[in-house]
DNA sequence: TACTCCAGTTATAACCTCTAACTAAAGCTA
DNA sequence: TAGCTTTAGTTAGAGGTTATAACTGGAGTA
């Protein structure tokens, strides 16, 4: 992963690092990260205190080394899954896999989706590892796409089932009202007027939302049918996201109902069978 | 809210308890509750750290006030918020009163709806609140479902739009395939089997947690169409949920999109025009 | 007036992160 | 091989935290 270690004192270095990181999953996995303790890891090491900022500058940086490694390998978690699932089920799949790892691992899914320490800002990689699980769901959206498109046929898009997003919507076909969508704005322009009926109004700002993304910088290298693609993962993300933060929360405890069936539903919602 | 203070001592001694939290309320809006110091509040009243262990017995008997707090006053923008909509637009104004609340009180969200606290567990009375602002969304869910019903006229119970779930996705209505659909089994039992078209598939798993949720004891009182609404209710939080957590820890930063566009695309999606 | 109770004090223990200064050993180089 | 340099690990200590124990003085009460 970094550079080799030729010398042996730095492969000592690396190898120290290593078990340092060991004992610190050890902790965050038993009290969360918070409780995460340079001095604890160094007495159980049979060291003293400052002999561990020889190998990590700060706490800051053990936690950064520690978010790095989930980051990768929920990233590696989703991209098994992708390789190993057959097409059809392949965000099924992902989203099984997602939720698994993080029920299996839920300090450390916490430590990348959670709240954020304090005084800690994640590093750059981080950002890239991240931005890799956001291209892997943009690129399976948009293959589903490119499946559906050429399994339709040429000019035929419309009908149930059509485009690549979430609730059967498709890709920003044709302008709509409510453009601007900001709740921020305490007026309500429009609060007097007629209500549209629900599908219409989650087809209207779904698009609005995928006109938005087509403006927006990259992010996403996918080309053509990019900002659906790029709309459906979002949903996808902040969907999964939303039962699988709030399951791990213990939000869910006491209301009787297996979190496993709520998750089902809401990612065959986002076009995968589960 | 508590016991009326009548000697003049209860009375102080509330009123200091009133000024303990103000300064930790400061604190915790300005970096996070895992900031939050006794010893620092106390220096800030001019007391010394001990001093504070009259009024609180320890640091999470404070931050239980705090989220009791915070949860009260969540629960409050809602009930407010849903009093004054129009039916019509009553969820969408739910969604922009929770998410605009998030916003201006970014650590108040995460205090109740964040990595919990590693020692910390929520008093038996967060529990009622937080099971109080879900019953404000599972009536108005109840309320839509009735006002459509009766819209439609008795006996007319199917076409689009119908029932009051996400999606478009009607009650559960008949019986359907993917019983077991908890992802912890690793072994896939219908992973070679041919994958349903999205639109049924969400249906079937929609449905399924529906059969679950009327399985289940009550948390929620309202009685004839309470599944379809107690799911779409739950449907409700968690999507919510997804965006503005991700948002508040900052996962959307540097994607270059409005949040809101999405946040109103993912409210659509769930019955409230934005 | 006398008594009780309690707010707030200091001292202390046991943690934590992190810095400074020092020792000793390991490895490199001439 | 001798000497030099680099560095792992040490102790001491500053400054922070939560929390307890014992004490003091004043405020309210009988």
């Amino acid at each position: 992963m970094a550079s080799a270690p030729v010398n042996p004192r730095e492969r000592y270095r690396q190898q120290v690092r290593e078990e340092i990181k060991g004992h610190a999953w050890a902790q965050v996995a038993g009290s969360g990260a918070s409780a995460l303790s340079l001095n604890a890891i160094a007495k159980l090491m049979g060291l003293s205190g400052p002999a561990l900022y020889r190998y990590y500058a700060n706490r800051d940086e053990l936690v950064t080394e520690l978010v790095l490694d989930a980051y990768r390998e929920l990233a590696e978690v989703n991209r098994a899954a992708a390789a190993a699932a057959i097409p059809e089920r392949r965000l099924a799949d992902l989203a099984t896999a997602t939720r698994r790892w993080a029920l299996a691992n839920p300090h450390r899914y916490l430590l990348i989706y959670g709240t954020p320490v304090p005084g800690y800002s994640a590093p750059p990689e981080a950002t890239t590892v991240a931005g890799g699980i956001m291209e892997l769901l943009v690129t399976t959206y948009a293959e589903i796409d490119s499946r559906r498109r050429t399994a339709a046929g040429p000019g035929d898009g419309a009908g149930p089932g059509e485009g690549v997003g979430p609730d059967g919507t498709g890709s920003g076909d044709g302008a709509s009202p409510g453009e601007d969508a900001d709740p921020d704005d305490g007026t309500d322009p429009d609060a007097g007027a007629e209500a549209p009926a629900p599908a219409e109004a989650a087809d209207a700002a779904g698009a609005a939302f995928e006109r938005h993304l087509s403006d927006c910088p990259a992010w996403t290298g996918v080309s053509p049918a990019a900002p659906a693609a790029a709309r459906a993962a979002l949903t996808f993300w902040t969907r999964v996201h939303g039962v699988i933060s709030l399951e791990l929360a213990g939000h869910f405890t006491g209301m009787g109902f297996d979190p496993a069936l709520l998750y089902a539903s809401e990612v065959a919602s986002l076009g995968g069978a589960i």
